[in-house]
DNA sequence: TCGATATTTCGACAACCATCGAATTGATGT
DNA sequence: ACATCAATTCGATGGTTGTCGAAATATCGA
């Protein structure tokens, strides 16, 4: 069966995943993400998002420091996968205090 | 009947409300708006967050611009009420792009 | 009108952050 | 070993933002 964890945010995390979508480029790439069956190689949003390989990183660092998103390596290449228990306890978060 | 009024965010709002949540503060008072029944007085606030008043008037503006509370004058007060309609829009816009 | 109180605006400062070029690390194939 | 390619780290830069004191604006009661 599938174990509905749940996860806990601290004080840290919450804002940790408000700032990492509170940038509009950030926000575009979780989404597509998001969007993926399966795992995002970086190779992959590149070509998406017409942006410096510096940049890009700085970005996934972020994201994944949020908690957001997971990276794996595959030899010279990095996967990222979503997480969705995260956000889905970030919004179950947000209901709780703002609802 | 109550009205469910269905609120669209544009891509600007998206993005100001992200930033509004993103700061630990601006989080507090917009929790402590929430949780009123009815209107917070802004003195009230200052009481609360041990804050400065150009740096509290700063975060209503945030919040206002964000669309997330609504103010209102009263002779020598100001009174703010949370918005609702736009916090569920924008779960309902993070749960549709990123769920 | 005058003084007190509530809130906003202005100006400044420091910290933070998105961006990217250049240099670096790490893996792959030859 | 070497060249190549993917991704990260470093360093710098310009723009944004949280903070607050001081001044301005607005309302009220005396």
């Amino acid at each position: 069966m599938a174990t509905a964890t749940q996860v806990e945010l601290t004080e840290d995390q919450l804002t940790l995943i408000a700032k990492a979508l509170a940038d509009p480029r950030r926000y575009e790439i979780l989404k597509k993400i998001s969007a993926q069956t399966c795992c995002t190689p970086c190779s992959s949003m590149r070509d998406c998002f017409d942006i410096a390989p510096a940049t890009l990183s700085h970005h996934m660092k972020e994201l994944e420091t949020a908690g957001l998103i997971h990276s794996e390596k595959e030899g010279k290449f990095v996967n990222y996968k979503p997480r969705p228990e995260v956000l889905r306890a970030y919004l179950t978060r947000l209901k709780s205090d703002l609802a």
